[in-house]
RNA sequence: UAAAGCAAUCGAAUAAUCGCGCUUGAAAAAUUUCAAGUGAGGAAAGUCCGUGCAUUCAAGGACAAGUUGCCGGGGAAAGCCCGGACGGCGUGAGCCGGUGGAAAGUGCCACAGAAAUGUAGACUACCGAUGGAUUUUAUAUCACAGGUGAUGGUGCAACGGUGAGGUAAGAGCUUCACCAGCGAUACUGAGAAGUAUCGGCUAGGUAAACCCCAGCUGAAUGCAAGGUUAAAUUGAGGGUUAUAAUGGCUGUCCGCCAACUUCAGAAAAACCGCUAGAGAUUGAAAGUAAUUUCAAUACCAGACAGAUGAUUAUCUAGAAACAGAACACGGCUUAUGAGUUGCUUUAUUUU
RNA sequence: GGGCGAUUAGCGCAGUUGGUAGCGCACCACAUUGACGUUGUGGGGGUCACGUGUUCGAGUCACGUAUCGCCCA
């Protein structure tokens, strides 16, 4: 279980999209501070990694460089919860899809780090 | 020194740790690791113009439709750029301008006003010289014929304006002075146009109303264009290997896993197009300039749930603006913090 | 990435050759009623999204900007 060290690489991100909706059909989801985290089913083979996308909807800004930002710190704060083995249990699952919405925008690293942070125990 | 104008430039920097896309090489072995290199903008934006490129239709001519509109030059072209003319604004450096034709034709010009385009005049008004009538020839008189367009509490605009002469009253009245506008001729200029002289005295505004003239344009769809390869049906996508096929789910039995129907999805992948170019940087030459030509140098993003971030320290204006490539390029427009450089103008002070 | 459309009173909408901006609901006042509602009469409320231009004069014509919405997979 060593993969955690090089988590983020592209094999690790969810990209399809029909595993985008089927995530979402499961409504298994935590809300804190703008930022939504959708689970999916629990893992049935231990061997396959855990899946993560990113989301910030065009609705909510309407530059570009706005929502980028978001995604960005959302992914960092992710990748450095891993890094520190501050995951709890979301490894538990096949996929995790964060969802930033309207509030989280001008939030700067640390509260969104400590956001990600509260979603993942919750999980 | 202050306030302005124009042009250009920059678009925070350095170090450490962690991390990402792409390319190349090596290792491992089939997607991982290591190393090296490289990685957003002046607007990448808006999508307002114009191209290349691709597919489909058409292919000759004319009309229609659209579009542009002072002159010359540049440019692949452009609602583009440069230089000039004219007009407007500013004390000035300078800035702004969709700037052909209203004397081919049509429409419109509310309210007000006598009248809103027809060299008008019903009405109001002035005159009664000329002719006529009354009368006594003259003088005088007139709801006469007629003359006039000066007069009219209008209006954005009233058929050139102001002053003088002139007349019965008046009038550009081929009377005068100055001004405005129109036409012709001459000269200057490549041309737009300018200057001078002469002429005739008037021709309202609107073409971002129809229109006329001149120039230009095959039409439609946009890289999600389009091409190649592979696969053929899922219920959480794909690949490889191994094992099982009286198997799996369940403690056991029943039941379910075929097919059909219904519901919910999906039509998924890989490669090409894709970045060597109406390019970039530097230098030289031609040109007032836009721009063009020549030489040298290097190759400098290419993703597809979509790569540039986080932390710390130094620095600073104290965690700097506007803002993120998605086929590519030329413009225009809009957003933008703090500065820096050059030239010029105006004002003040000192010498 | 590409292509369209809309913006007028608190809300929903009209507004053609450019000439003082209207309708319905809502709001306010009065009348009717013992009171409320209904009904009737009257009234208020507008930067015509914003800016620049054309014109004597722009909701209307031209150009630019902003916001909102729709379509193409």
């Amino acid at each position: 279980m060593l993969f955690w060290e090089n988590m983020l690489k592209k094999q690790y991100r969810l990209k399809n999209k029909s595993a985008f909706s089927a995530t979402y059909r499961v409504k298994n989801s935590f809300h804190k501070g703008g930022i939504t985290l959708f689970a999916g089913l629990q893992k049935k083979d231990e061997n396959t990694f855990t899946k993560v996308g990113f989301v910030v909807s065009k609705k909510t800004h309407k530059r570009a460089i706005k929502r980028n930002r978001l995604k960005r710190l959302m992914r960092e704060s992710y990748r450095l919860a891993l890094k520190s083995e501050e995951i709890f249990n979301s490894q538990k699952y096949m996929s995790l899809i964060f969802v930033g919405t309207e509030n989280a925008l001008d939030k700067n690293f640390n509260e969104v780090q400590n956001i990600i942070k509260n979603l993942l125990k919750r999980l």
